[in-house]
RNA sequence: CGGGGUGUAGCGCAGUCCGGUUAGCGCAUCUGCUUUGGGAGCAGAGGGUCGCAAGUUCGAAUCUUGCCACCCCGACCA
């Protein structure tokens, strides 16, 4: 059989891109740096949308939408926010088209020029606090816990499928708060929502930390971020929470009435995960076979392929793997029997690979004599021949073994590539020859973080929120540090 | 936006240096027969503005100029 996926030691970015390919997730698009998400692709990510907006509404969100245009008058309220997102937004000008006179075909209308430009949302900060100014006078407004599922744009220089596109979809929770202390209570909240089901449902292990001046998100006083990482040893920072203060309610004049009759500003979160995430699942799971999908979050955990020779025994062996489908349907675990007579089993054990369906049955003549199937596994690709008997219990099992097991494979590879490092040269010898996440000290100051990174193209990924950090000397610099601090070549 | 590379059938490529039959090959597609426990075999068939535009020439996939797109490596970023 031909390889058909590059593999991961061979070129690993190509390696992705044929995940992406072969497992059908996605593709690009006529536009520059937009992606067609195909349906498997897209099914994953809806996946994830239910798991996660189950927890929203379970931690109290409300989902709602704003524009996809910002007037271009309301980025200018924040300061750094503009200056964070202004080289990458897109911009609307005109509102209409017409015919060309000299017949080039369809021309922009120089005469429909809008009197206000307008940006197309690479976040929504400004139009959502713009609107909460009307929604808030009281104390008794307070809290506005809303959230929003849609697609955003940043116009990027390079991209790459699910990681980096110009245009993406996400979910951006955005909070309003009497208190300074219920507002960075909701973000860390959020992030710890985040950080569970990027463990629980992705089965990757993740760091929780804060960000570092430099690498905090535009208009944030604080960001807290999950990152994981990458079989190939870079750092992927899969899902932000941000206390914003109360910068975006001084930005649009957002005041309250306290419970004294005192006027103050509100306090303000942002949070947000992306279809970045699909990315993150590519490589925290997948093998040089294909795709690898948590049985958590498989669109179809389990797949039945019939193997027959005669039309008989294609109803003989249905029959069967139709009640199959349906006990494992009846425990809610989503099943496909594909009988397709178009594609040999051959081809669909390779398919179902690449697409990275946790759980393959087969049944063949020689299992309908013996009353048996063959069950393979996605993550180890080990086959057994079972007894049709006990194949529910079974499937059930394997199914919670392999959620496990890919999440203990991840987290064992994540400790086999973490380092604790105090000197420089070693520091980075580490991140050239191995990558991975190094703890090391730091000393705070962005001078220092700057020159680690032009040095080595780490960057600060996270510091970790901890209770007793232990001190030393920076690791570049030899002052001194309150805590070790995690660095990482990072997507 | 810098450096490199590639645009030829749905996909992957050869042909381009050195211009010259009807532009090929593999995979995929379609038809037929045989097959079916890890991407089946044989026979046949269909499918092309050679990225776009202009130029040189009797003649351009091939040479010249300009443009566009995509990929890889940087800078920037979720």
């Amino acid at each position: 059989m031909a390889r058909e996926i590059t593999s991961r030691q061979e070129n690993y970015s190509q390696w992705y891109n044929d995940i992406v390919n072969k497992a059908d997730l996605a593709e690009n698009s006529p536009v520059r740096g937009c992606m067609v998400i195909k349906p498997h692709g897209y099914s994953i990510w809806e996946k994830m949308q239910a798991v996660l907006d189950k927890m929203f509404k379970d931690t109290g969100h409300t989902n709602a939408y704003f524009p996809l245009f910002i007037p271009k008058s309301f980025f200018s309220k924040e300061a750094s926010h503009v200056e964070g997102f202004a080289k990458e937004c897109a911009v609307v000008t005109h509102y209409r088209l017409k015919n060309d006179e000299n017949g080039k075909g369809i021309i922009v209308d120089p005469d429909a020029r809008l009197e206000e430009e307008l940006i197309v949302r690479p976040t929504s900060e400004t139009i959502i606090w713009n609107t909460y100014k009307g929604w808030i006078q009281s104390y008794r407004d307070l809290p506005i816990l809303v959230n929003q599922w849609a697609n955003i744009v940043r116009w990027e220089m390079r991209t790459r499928l699910f990681l980096r596109t110009a245009e993406f979809l996400w979910q951006e929770g955005h909070t309003a708060h009497a208190t300074k202390e219920e507002a960075q209570e909701e973000t860390r909240r959020m992030i710890n929502v985040y950080a569970d089901f990027a463990e629980n449902w992705m089965a990757m292990p993740v760091l929780k930390g804060t960000k570092t001046d430099s690498e905090r998100f535009a208009g944030a006083i604080e960001t807290y971020t999950i990152e994981a990482l990458m079989q190939d040893g870079k750092a992927l920072q899969s899902g932000t929470s941000h206390f914003l203060g109360q910068n975006f309610a001084q930005a649009f004049d957002v005041k309250f009435t306290d419970q004294s009759g005192k006027l103050d500003y509100v306090w303000a979160t942002s949070w947000g995960v992306s279809t970045r995430l699909m990315g993150a699942l590519i490589m925290a799971h997948s093998d040089d076979n294909g795709l690898v999908i948590p049985p958590r979050l498989a669109p179809t955990q389990v797949v039945i392929v019939p193997i027959y020779k005669k039309d008989a025994q294609l109803d003989q062996i249905s029959q069967k793997a139709n009640e199959i489908k349906q006990k494992l349907q009846d425990k809610g675990i989503s099943v496909k029997y594909d009988d397709r007579d178009t594609q040999k089993p051959g081809w669909k054990f390779t398919e179902y690979e690449m697409k990275g369906v946790p759980v393959r049955l087969a049944i063949g003549p020689r299992d309908m004599e013996n009353g048996t199937l063959e069950v393979a596994r996605r993550d180890t690709l080990e086959k057994d021949i079972i007894s049709q008997e006990g194949v529910i219990e079974h499937v059930e099992q394997l199914l919670e073994d392999i959620q496990n097991g890919i999440y203990q494979k991840a987290l064992k590879f994540r400790e086999d590539n973490t380092y604790y490092v105090d000197d420089y040269e070693e520091f980075k010898t580490i991140l050239n020859e191995k990558g991975g996440f190094v703890w090391a000290h730091w000393d705070g100051t962005g001078e220092t973080e700057q020159k680690i990174k032009e040095d080595t193209r780490a960057t600060i990924r996270l510091v970790p929120v901890e209770d007793n950090p232990e001190p030393g000397k920076c690791i570049y610099s030899g002052k001194p540090s309150n805590q070790r601090v995690v660095f990482a070549r990072a997507y």
